[in-house]
DNA sequence: TTGAAAGAGCACTATATAAGTGCTAAATTA
DNA sequence: TAATTTAGCACTTATATAGTGCTCTTTCAA
């Protein structure tokens, strides 16, 4: 129901973890401490980040992730493109073309709306998403996720 | 992955159909001759627009469904919402939230994009999937491709 | 050199959603 | 009455999403 899947979700907030904390490394374990998502699947998540540039990792101690590139470069059309695939409203707008090609009574106006959603996610970054929740909540960059104590590793 | 559901492309393409043929009933037999969708697939969408007053019906010979309103009132968040339920890019930005409601790095920023995507669905209409066709293909199923005239008509 | 921390990789299970089907009943019309 | 068509109920199957377990490799520090 044109919904975003987990994948995105968790990768969006790990994303803007990282964004809060520009140049350090910051652990799965870290960062699960602190959003609750299943450790696994946000290693996965991350993963893929990785392998597709948005983020940079190392290992070991004292290892983790960061942002490689600015959240202004990071739209949402390429985080969901990278977790999920590429962003397709309907098979009938999609390059594979659908099962009804040729009668398909809706297609071009489905490419249409398609497109429309495409701006839309074209033009929301991450740094768009940290902003409107610095807006809501006060809160200054710098203080972003900053674990304290709380981090309590669970697994 | 942002995707509409079978039930929304068969119910579009059959409004689509309906649309041109303004006030004539039109069977699902017939229908789906046309369009080479599921049958019985079709039957449930009709039967689902048809309880949400956007088609009305009458049964037996010579009967079907025809549209209830102008393709111009039916704009793609009400058929979604019809054959899918709310449109929710994501549980954050729901009404009903999320697991993470209190630590969510995102709902904001989603809870934007998801608005956004909103302006898109309600400002698009069947009216406009019609025109759309007509735009790119007007020999073809011409038969079909009736004046999108379905404003003129009387409810 | 050893051990712990961390990501990388592979392969799997479980669950949810979507897609599709079968049958029967009720209404309508000729 | 017979044929046509929607209405309603209850499934089965397919696919996508969500989540997990284990092992390997890299790195750092004692």
């Amino acid at each position: 129901m044109l919904r975003l899947t987990k994948r995105s979700e968790y990768g969006l907030m790990a994303l803007a973890y990282l964004a809060a904390r520009p140049g350090v490394y910051c652990s799965v374990r870290e960062i699960v401490a602190r959003l609750g998502t299943p450790r696994r699947l946000l290693a996965e998540v991350l993963k893929a980040l990785s392998q597709a540039k948005v983020v940079e990792a190392t290992r070991g101690p004292g290892g983790g992730y960061r942002l490689k590139r600015p959240a202004e470069e990071l739209s949402l059309t390429l985080v969901i493109s990278i977790l999920e695939g590429p962003v397709q409203v309907a098979r009938c707008a999609s390059d594979h073309g659908c099962d009804f090609q040729d009668i398909c009574t809706i297609q071009d106006g489905i490419g249409e709306v398609a497109s429309k959603i495409q701006t839309v996610l074209d033009g929301y970054t991450l740094a768009d998403i940290v902003r409107a929740r610095n807006a809501r909540n006060g809160d200054h960059q710098a203080s972003i996720g900053v674990p304290q104590a709380a981090a309590g590793d669970q697994e």
